[in-house]
DNA sequence: CAGGTTCGGCTAACGCCATTAGCTTTTAGC
DNA sequence: GCTAAAAGCTAATGGCGTTAGCCGAACCTG
């Protein structure tokens, strides 16, 4: 009997192509072990267990989705980089959702955590568009935590099939693009500022 | 031996506060029918088996949400309006997140599902706020999204701990309802059309 | 090229969970 | 009070994750 030749990159790999199949609830060790032409208790000479797999997996999803959104922002600016960084994102969640699956609700256990460090790195790509915009010091961390929003609540609505009723759903996405660069925009130039809303 | 006196009401709403306990990837049969006092089999007399389970769990937390954002809503127009929705609604995921958990990744099966009504009736809630600002009809199912997305996804990242730095959270919501009661604003005058993004 | 060690596969077995079948007892209706 | 449906139970099945322990392949050393 010859050697299948795995090693963890080529498990974790090859669960999260399982994943974006069949749906990442759906993700079993042994389906993985079927996938990889194998029984399923070699599996565990190469990741700890289904807990290990998974954190495997979402910190893959989250260094992906920083190469792609990091990529496609480069050589662009201000409202261009917005755009860009916000349909990057989309289109790997869309293309991906089963990885992309596995980063919600999962916490990283330190700083070192390969998870934290590729979550770091995808927000320091959004950070970057935001510096396009000129937005003072105290309002960044807000409008990164609305951009992040934004972008993982229309992706994951999207990818669960939550948009059911009629509007077409690229156009949705493009006139939100349009939003957020009018509201970006507008930070810069005062009208929101990090105070207390205006009474 | 008593009986115990379910119904399949009783055991749906003990589910969903279990989930909120336990978080819902670790709702188990088992365990619901030990915080009911009751074997697990004998579940089955009232719900379908975990699907069903799951389902309905679902389409009670979408119900009590929609509750909350409308009732919410009750008497205010405009920014007081929005504010009120968004602020009951990610009270609403924080208070409950294993039940709205439940409702992610839930497709229903008919218009006629207890889910699609409840999801109807949320989503007519958010409706209600948009009409204070008289948005144009080919943008508000744009805005509509915009707007789910914004709650969903800042709800949901918070709930799953994927806000780790340092700035307040609430005063980011806050910022945010600012954000997004200027930009509806801005719809209203035109600066957003719903035409291809400007130039 | 020989021999030992490490490493990656395997089978067997355990426990947990969801689910079904079939029995018993309570409860409600006539 | 009798009957029938409903609600609980035990027992059993199958699938999954996981662990223990075995055995052969690959690699490294002399």
């Amino acid at each position: 009997m010859p050697r299948a030749g795995l090693d963890p990159a080529a498990v974790v790999a090859a669960g999260a192509a399982l994943a974006d199949e069949v749906g990442f609830a759906h993700l079993t060790m042994g389906l993985l072990a079927q996938r990889l032409g194998v029984r399923t208790p070699s599996l565990y000479k190469h990741v700890g267990g289904q807990d290990d797999l998974n954190r495997r997996i979402a910190a893959l999803a989250m260094s992906e989705a920083a190469d792609a959104v990091g990529g496609a922002v480069q050589g662009y600016a201000g409202r261009d980089a917005l755009a860009a960084a916000a349909r990057a994102f989309r289109a790997f969640v869309l293309e991906h959702p089963g990885r992309y699956a596995a980063t919600i609700g999962v916490e990283p256990a330190d700083r070192d955590d390969p998870m934290a460090v590729a979550a770091r790195r995808l927000l320091g790509a959004f950070t970057a568009v935001l510096r396009g915009y000129e937005i003072a010091e105290p309002d960044v961390d807000h409008a990164l935590r609305m951009l992040r929003s934004l972008c993982h609540g229309f992706a994951t609505l999207q990818a669960a099939d939550g948009f059911q009723w009629s509007a077409d759903i690229d156009e949705s996405f493009e006139w939100l693009i349009t939003f957020a660069d009018r509201g970006l925009r507008a930070v810069r130039t005062g009208d929101v500022s990090s105070a207390a809303p205006s009474p």
